[in-house]
DNA sequence: ATCCCGAGGG
DNA sequence: CCCTCTGGAT
């Protein structure tokens, strides 16, 4: 892709969606690091369905601890790799009270030190609650960024980096939601359709899907 | 059978 | 690099 189609890419996931927002619940730093930790291999249905209830009785690390991982997992039980993550939850929780003093760490280093964080969720965490320009390269954006061209690499961290070379100033903040967005509900893993994809004629992934028997003519974005 | 806003361990 | 953890949706 070249630097403008690149630049017309954005401009159009922008223009379709000018204030993308994560789809995970979240109400403060603290409670989006833990949703972000808990949607590991899961949707964000299941864990919105899951930290509803349970951001309601714990949405600090005090009270996290207060709960405990037993019943902590009871919580999470309907999302994958329960076990895990309840025991993380809580060791990271108790982690920001000994070393931030309950608040959540703004940079990098800080982040991917506490148990079950790792390069995504850290940057998921920078980007949406701390606002820095940083793309957490999940499972959508890896396939999008390798699919259209826009972003090829072997790894999501050279995915990420490679994002982080070709993307614009003015779309680096948002480029993490309008692409995720992108990925979900347009360029999909199993049937992307392409019929109805904004950035069709600037991607290079072939054949381009053409529409169902019956689809309706709705070309959206997200 | 495959995928979902991965991370940690070997 | 590989494997494992894991339920729910499609």
């Amino acid at each position: 892709m070249t630097e403008e189609q690149v630049f017309e890419f954005y401009r159009r996931l922008a223009e379709a969606n000018p204030a993308p927002e994560t789809e995970l619940r979240w109400i403060n730093p603290y409670t989006l690091l833990v949703a972000v930790a808990l949607s590991a291999q899961a949707t964000d249905v299941s864990v919105n369905k899951a930290t509803g209830p349970l951001f309601e009785l714990a949405d600090n690390p005090a009270a996290m601890v207060e709960l405990g991982e037993e019943r902590l997992r009871d919580f999470i039980k309907t999302i994958g790799l329960y076990n895990s993550k309840a025991k993380n939850v809580i060791l990271l929780s108790q982690m920001l009270l000994d070393e931030y003093g309950g608040e959540v760490p703004q940079d990098r280093d800080a982040l991917e030190r506490l148990p079950g964080v790792g390069r995504k969720t850290a940057n998921v965490v920078m980007n949406c609650a701390f606002g820095a320009e940083t793309i957490a390269v999940d499972t959508h954006i890896f396939r999008v960024g390798n699919r259209t061209g826009l972003a090829p690499g072997k790894t999501p961290l050279h995915v990420e980096l490679a994002l982080e070379r070709v993307t614009p100033k003015p779309f680096r903040l948002g480029a993490h939601h309008w692409l995720i967005l992108h990925g979900r509900y347009v360029c999909k893993a199993r049937k992307p359709e392409c019929w109805r994809c904004i950035v069709r004629d600037l991607c290079a992934f072939e054949p381009k899907t053409p529409p169902p028997p019956g689809a309706t003519e709705v070309i959206a974005d997200a």
